[in-house]
DNA sequence: TCCCTAAAGTGGTCTTACCAGTTGACCATC
DNA sequence: GATGGTCAACTGGTAAGACCACTTTAGGGA
């Protein structure tokens, strides 16, 4: 399957490029950062693309820049918001950082059970049966764990939309986008969540009835089991990771 | 108590006004902007400071640009991240939207007892020295709600930072930007909270013991109360301006 | 020592021009 | 009729230079 080509303008690699050298503590907090007219020679781009950038890093609260002073850089961990998680997951040299990834897992497992229960106690009633059409869905591709693995994130991201919390919604728009850069290394710890297949079910059909707490359990027993395999997972590819 | 004046630049201003436009629904999914050109000449403004503009949009998933071709809105439900949640808290016409500030509220109370129990497991002795103190704090100030209000705040900032996961951090970061902006409509709901002081005491104790369990139970508890009161409280607030 | 001021440096705004990719109409070809 | 090429007229992307507004700092005067 062809895919269609990435092009990055030049503003999205100064960002890029900036944002790493902050996160990675190449920068660290405090530090003031070199005058506009410098950064563009340095990095061989116009001020515009440069000015681009920095109201983007602006934006994510990983630098502040002061009419007439100097920019400074931030400290990420107090200002920036959940949006930056995604750009934390892999280091400079395109390794995955274990420890974030794990916070995506974990924080996953906390959200889902209360999505789970505010959508059974408002969802609507065609929420239910969209919800059972997934689990037929689920169902129907025994062996394509891939098909199997996207089909469950579309059955969380209609429980996150019947929760009727804009909160829940935009942190799931976070987290996917996060957890989707590294699920494919965790594709046959699904094999485990087919074999509890039953518990999207039940979730399915605690929508249908509008049990909230039936619905939360049945989600916490699921993340509890998916996250504990995938940390499982996760500590393995660190030990192997420390081998080479 | 003077406040220091807050200056918006152009591009800032430019992009609160695009980003209201688009969360209003003024300009549904799809709707193809102005070329750039011609939206220079409606706002007034150079095009670089709209370029500035567009490009933050752009990182909020607001809005999405192609070289050559049109920028067009983007459905922010399915796409933006959780840190435009502040920026949905209020209405253009600058009236509280109830609806999203429960969506904080639910959101703190599911993330809260997560972020208690890893604290637990997770944290120096160093952290819970400062819970205690923390604590000591809040039993200090009897009277003055809104200071036990802020170090409340405080001590669930600490267990973020315990909780040694930084999707909790930068979460606890987004949340707490928002709650501040309509934490003071409910500072009289801090008195119960307060008479249910001795939570945060068992919960730097468990930190103390490393109980994750008993932190948990105990956050959970909190949240729970501090919770329901402030849907009460919003609710209120709700029929109050349902009156006029 | 203190305060004021001027100069230098910073980010903010603006204009103009040109480059690069997309769209659609038109037309030749198959 | 369907396909593919060409061209003109859009679109957004890049560039350079000038000037404005603000902060910082160093120097000079009281």
């Amino acid at each position: 399957m062809l895919e269609p080509i990435q092009k990055k303008s030049l503003s999205d690699a100064v960002f890029e490029q900036l944002r790493g050298r902050i996160v990675d503590g190449e920068m660290p907090p405090g530090t003031k950062l070199p005058s506009e007219r410098v950064l563009c020679e340095m990095l061989q781009v116009n001020r515009g693309a440069l000015r681009e950038a920095l109201r983007r890093l602006e934006q994510a609260r990983l630098i502040r820049c002061q009419h007439g002073g100097a920019t400074r850089v931030l400290d990420y961990r107090t200002s920036a918001g959940l949006d930056l998680l995604s750009s934390l997951l892999f280091t400079s040299t395109g390794e995955l950082n274990i420890a974030v990834a794990r916070s995506v897992v974990e924080m996953r497992s906390a959200l889902a059970p209360d999505m789970a229960r505010l959508a059974a106690l408002r969802g609507e009633p065609a929420t239910a049966e969209r919800l059972d059409a997934l689990v037929e869905s689920m169902r129907a591709c025994e062996g394509d764990l891939e098909r199997l693995q996207d089909i469950a994130q579309d059955f969380w991201g209609e429980l996150a939309a019947a929760s009727d919390n804009v909160a829940y919604r935009l942190a799931y728009n976070t987290l996917i986008e996060s957890f989707r850069k590294f699920s494919r290394l965790l594709t046959h710890v699904m094999a485990e969540e087919y074999a509890s297949l039953d518990h999207y079910a039940d979730i399915a059909d605690a929508v249908h009835r509008g049990d909230g707490e039936a619905a939360m359990q049945h989600a916490r027993a699921l993340t509890h089991r998916g996250g504990e395999a995938i940390k499982g997972m996760l500590d393995t590819v660190r030990i192997e990771g420390q081998r080479r």
